[in-house]
DNA sequence: CCACTACTAT
């Protein structure tokens, strides 16, 4: 059994031979039977140098070597020492390179990468590898190898090192290296350093590709860094790298997800330019992007006519749309289409339906598409029991809420951000603030990290409660965390002061979001008209309601009737019937509160037309 | 590369 080492045991007795003698002996072995299993029981220690002669000697081939090698690996207690160790692993990989067995060495040399003792600073295995007189083509595969597994175990660091070590060393950079680099590092979601690799390639003359190129517009884009990387393509372009329909469909989407209607229009234009055609994922996205559900038909229609087949992903888009806008049949409809085209719907095509029939409070529906889902094979995320959660919380259904979480829970999905807010919010809305800001702590304590979104409902509860300290102070609190408010915060905090009657602080508010580059919005508008109304301030109130539309702001319902039931306060029945029709016109459907302020404004036109009717 | 969830105004 343990022949192999019992005879070197035997003719290798004491110490008196060379290594030489050993590692022939060894190598002989080796060679003369290549399938004999190796066996330890006697031998006690290896020295370094015999292994690195075996591993060495040209005469054993490389298969051998490795052999030889996971010999050793499986009984550690023959050797000691790692630097000499370290340097078996490169000897081998060299030998493997001979060979071509290029993935047996990736996965030698990543264990020098992976284990404790034997990582080392590149500087040190640069030396060891000097040493050998190797031609520098092995020499580059050699690094360019380490490169990639520097990569592959996350150690981007080490890996830019490399790239450095071989630019300074005059050994060229395989593209594909950095490929599979760049790719790596979209992996794990660091985009900075994918735009530091990618400028490395640009001044070490790698080739750029348009795959290269889009990876890395992709990750600028996706930290919002949209300029920049339209600086890329520009830059690119000029060398010459033709930018295609992945390309354009990334800033595409991050034009459209920014809500930057002029990007989009360049982009465009660009692609027809370039003449680069739209695809179905153009589609998918301009459908998607657009605002309004005719100018979707048209788009999803226009894809259609050119016979670009549809897939999934538009269909779930155009299914979205319809969900959105409450036209379930057309969303089923298009359900229908979808399958009988062999399409299979996926948990989005799902997830877009059940919201859609959540938003319509249909909830016995949206359980009956889980359940479809569900035996379709289809295994709901995350995203869909929110879903669910946000319709029964709309309904004021909380039971439901506890029921969901305990299904949630058993299929190892713990409650997350959304669903925190989604039941804050839900309390909110039935006045349960100290149960909301208790839901939202208990979150923080689970170490669920706030969001814009939790801040802003944690805001709004203290505006709600007229607490403007503790409101600014979560406001400040999210400004030290790095979370940037949103109009939505803005909005919360303009209306907590403009009910409070603290009208300036709010007018100082909407001048402060501006200069962060937020803009207001009809919300704004609306909190600021009542709260200028609250304070008696009709004519103020009025000027604001125009300034909305030189701001291309659209006032809706809840604006006219904050007006209306103002200007009926006052017995201005005329201009309260004006602003009605004006209403009508603009084809918003009036609710009750108007009725009843109109009703109420002949009431006190008629009863006492000189007052003021501020009284309440 | 794309598609599904949460927060604001009467």
């Amino acid at each position: 059994m343990s022949k192999f080492f019992n005879t070197v045991k035997r003719v290798f007795p004491a110490t008196s031979k060379t290594h030489q003698d050993i590692a022939d002996f060894i190598s002989n072995a080796l060679i003369s039977s290549p399938y004999n299993p190796l066996q330890l029981s006697s031998i006690t220690h290896l020295d370094p140098k015999v292994i690195h002669l075996v591993l060495t000697n040209p005469r054993v081939p490389p298969q051998s070597c490795l052999r030889f090698f996971k010999f050793i690996q499986t009984n550690p207690s023959l050797i000691s020492g790692y630097k000499p160790i370290l340097q078996s692993h490169v000897a081998l990989v060299l030998r493997l390179f001979e060979a071509r067995k290029f993935g047996e060495a990736k996965s030698v040399l990543n264990a020098v990468v992976t284990t404790d003792d034997l990582r080392c600073p590149l500087s040190e295995l640069a030396s060891l590898v000097s040493r050998e007189s190797l031609e520098s083509k092995i020499v580059e595969t050699l690094f360019d190898m380490l490169f990639r597994v520097y990569a592959d175990n996350k150690k981007f660091k080490e890996g830019f090192e490399v790239f450095d070590y071989m630019v300074n060393n005059g050994l060229s950079i395989d593209d594909r290296s950095c490929i599979a680099v760049l790719l790596a590092l979209k992996r794990c979601r660091q985009f900075e350093s994918l735009y530091a690799l990618f400028r490395k390639m640009v001044e070490a003359n790698v080739k750029i590709t348009v795959y290269s190129m889009t990876m890395v517009i992709d990750g600028l884009c996706k930290i919002k860094k949209i300029d920049e990387a339209r600086k890329v393509l520009d830059e690119m372009l000029g060398k010459g790298v033709k930018p295609n329909e992945y390309t354009y469909n990334t800033l595409l989407d991050a034009y459209i997800k920014s809500m930057d209607a002029e990007g989009v229009e360049e982009i465009l234009k660009a692609m027809q330019r370039d003449g680069v055609g739209f695809d179905v994922t153009t589609y998918t996205l301009l459908i998607d992007g657009s605002n309004s559900i005719e100018y979707a038909e048209k788009l999803f229609d226009e894809m259609r006519e050119k016979g670009l087949p549809a897939d999934v992903h538009v269909y779930t888009a155009m299914i979205s749309r319809y969900c959105k806008a409450g036209n379930m049949r057309k969303a089923f409809y298009l359900f229908d289409t979808l399958v009988e085209e062999g399409l299979v719907p996926s948990v989005h095509t799902y997830g877009a339906l059940i919201n859609g029939a959540c938003k319509g409070g249909q909830m016995k529906a949206a359980e009956i598409l889980l359940g479809d889902m569900q035996s379709n094979g289809i295994d709901p995320n995350r995203i869909i029991f929110n879903t669910l959660l946000d319709g029964y919380c709309k309904l004021g259904m909380l039971d439901e809420a506890k029921r969901l979480r305990g299904v949630m829970e058993g299929k190892g999905l713990g409650p997350d951000v959304y669903y925190y807010s989604i039941v804050a919010t839900a309390l909110c809305k039935v006045s349960r603030y100290e149960d909301a800001k208790q839901t939202l702590f208990e979150m923080l304590s689970k170490g669920v990290a706030a969001n814009t979104v939790t801040y802003t409902t944690l805001l709004d509860i203290y505006c709600k409660e007229g607490n403007l300290v503790e409101a600014r102070r979560t406001f400040r609190e999210m400004l030290s965390k790095g979370e940037k408010p949103s109009v939505v915060t803005y909005n919360a905090l303009i209306d907590g002061y403009c009910k409070k009657g603290e009208i300036n602080e709010a007018h100082q508010l909407m001048a402060d979001m501006q200069v962060e580059g937020v803009a207001p919005d009809t919300y704004t508008y609306t909190s600021l008209v009542h709260g200028e109304c609250i304070r008696g301030k009709t004519a103020e109130a009025l000027k604001l309601f125009n300034e909305m539309q030189s701001r291309d702001l659209v006032p809706n319902v809840v604006t006219y009737t904050v007006l209306i039931s103002d200007l009926s306060k006052q017995g201005r029945s005329d201009e309260a019937f004006r602003l009605y029709e004006e209403m009508i016109e603009a084809g918003l459907t009036p609710d009750d509160t108007v009725y009843s302020s109109l009703v109420g404004s002949l009431h006190s036109s008629e009863s006492k037309p000189d007052t003021d009717g501020k009284q309440k």
